[in-house]
DNA sequence: GTGAAAGCGCTAACAA
DNA sequence: TTGTTAGCGCTTTCAC
């Protein structure tokens, strides 16, 4: 920077303010500094400013798995968003691992990262009510009221999938829940109920399964081995909507034909899949884009934003394919 | 860290000793520093380190796609390894944008990050060879022979792949290849011809698709519009495969009783897929994890090991599946 | 083994 | 509008 100024005959501090607000420069100075950094190939040094100026530009992302499509997806729209506000994204994935939560949580504490971004479902720090956090935004689950969030509404779109089952003329509908405990298992359960209750139909028989393809082919055979008359079953997710179409084929049932199946989020392949899945999608991209907008906001407006935090619900969308028919 | 080295009655100086060369420091002195630190709740500054260390402890992950399967696996084997060597991981999606990977390489002028790890397959900055890069390691693809690369034999991997289907009987054996110009299409194809070669079989028919599913169902169409007598298909990546079955289960045909279909890459669905998919199984967490710890030795050893460029070649895995059978 | 002090490369008062 | 200068919080000689 010494030698910039040197060579456009002003002092650094000129520099510095052509880089960072050139519009307070004359400009006449403003062009002859522009160009001494290119003939010099001048490059910023972004830590030293960071230590100057107390900000270091970059977000950390807590993702649980980041191998999963869901939340690559995610990932994808907050890096899109941050690019946009010229911010870094730094990645911690925890594997659900609280150690390694604490561990980049750390990465915070020392400077390395402005805001947080979590999609982990869960609060960090064993949610010691005494921690402070760092500028943070929630997606994809609310884990905290205090927090702001960007989320889909979990029941309203359960509801959707399994009117959509009721309307094909389904009368006999299982569900495969989440891990119980979980918030989506909860919502998504909830909505279920209220489409049956709304037309008077008594709940069908639930299982748990754990979010994986085994877990619902497992949840699948359970439940039509306990009530061979279910017609369509809704699943949590869409992992678990395969394993259940796995079931039904191993046992020699069609899909859709002889059972519906009706998935959750609308992963990549889900489309893909024979037969073609329906499923509720999810705006996984824009949940992220959004989390990183608000993220963006709660950093440029310093701890006044933080007042009041943001509830954002997007919508959702039922896409329907081949795994549904009529009953 | 003053308010450390005033509770523990020594210097800034001592503190900072203990907290980056603790050997250097009598036990006594350590253990004073040590319980000020908890005291206090100290954290270091990583920036003020980074400024004055010359390191900023990041490296650089460009990326063409974080959504794709395939990528996704090297990120966290990459981040993985990163925690281990306690580097921190910056992302930047290019999503082939020339542009954004100017940016991107921005970042590492500007010193916030140390090195770079490549999966975009392509040099960046137009190749040019005046400009300098930072420490870098090419993961996935060789694009260049002077840069350390962490890769899979692509011509072994596919002959491997034909010869599995040579094994089972085929001799009319099409190639769905991938886009012409591709590095991995070029080795992938030549490994397919040196399998029949090497048995005197004469070259099947070849298309070529953009690595997508639409891509390989159009091929597999075309393919078997051309040529009746084919009983086996190898696709140059799994999402082609999956087209490819689906174009034969279009058409009426079974898999595998009428068409054999192979992959390349073993991405997480194509064992869930129905047929389960024959495939070659790239290890993607393991290529990743070794392009990082290598980067983290080239960061260690300052320029001394860029001399000898290194390219480390991970074995693969066949991974026999439903899709393939007796011809 | 420990302390004093000089920066790392910027930004932001404050002056001019 | 521009320059001077005092740090941001650490590490690392160089003394002692």
């Amino acid at each position: 920077m010494i030698d910039v100024a040197r060579l456009a005959g002003v002092s650094v501090a000129t520099v510095s303010r052509v880089l960072s607000t050139p519009e307070i420069v004359s400009a006449d100075t403003r062009e002859r500094v522009e160009a001494a950094i290119r003939e010099t190939g001048y490059r910023m040094n972004a830590v030293a400013r960071s230590l100057r100026s107390q900000r270091s530009g970059a977000v950390l992302v807590l993702i649980p798995d980041i191998d999963n499509p869901f939340f690559s997806t995610l990932l994808r729209g907050i890096e899109e968003e941050a690019q946009t506000l010229d911010l870094s994204v730094l990645i911690g994935n925890t594997a659900g691992d609280t150690e390694r939560e604490e561990n980049y949580l750390r990465t915070v504490g020392e400077r390395r990262a402005d805001g947080l971004i979590l999609l982990t479902g869960r609060l960090p720090g064993h949610a010691r009510p005494d921690r402070i956090l760092p500028p943070t935004v929630v997606a994809a689950e609310r884990i905290d009221a205090t927090l702001p969030t960007v989320r889909v509404d979990n029941a309203g779109a359960a509801r959707m999938a399994v009117e959509h089952l009721i309307a094909l003329g389904h009368r006999r509908i299982a569900h495969i829940a989440g891990p119980p405990g979980n918030v989506l298992t909860a919502e998504r359960l909830e909505g279920y109920r209220a489409a049956l209750a709304a037309v008077d139909l008594p709940d069908g028989p639930v299982r748990h399964g754990t979010f994986t393809i085994p877990s619902g082919f497992g949840a699948a055979t359970a439940l039509l081995d306990l009530d061979p008359k279910v017609t369509a079953v809704f699943a949590s997710n869409d992992e678990m909507a395969v394993g259940a179409i796995q079931a039904a084929k191993a046992r020699g049932l069609d899909v859709p034909l002889d059972l519906s199946v009706v998935g959750f989020d609308d992963i990549s392949y889900a489309g893909a899949y024979d037969p073609a899945l329906t499923t509720v999608r999810q705006p996984r991209f824009e949940i992220g884009r959004t989390a990183m907008r608000s993220l963006g906001r709660l950093l440029a407006d310093g701890d006044e934003g933080a007042a009041v935090p943001s509830d954002e619900v997007l919508p959702v969308e039922l896409i329907v394919r081949g795994s549904t028919g009529p009953a």
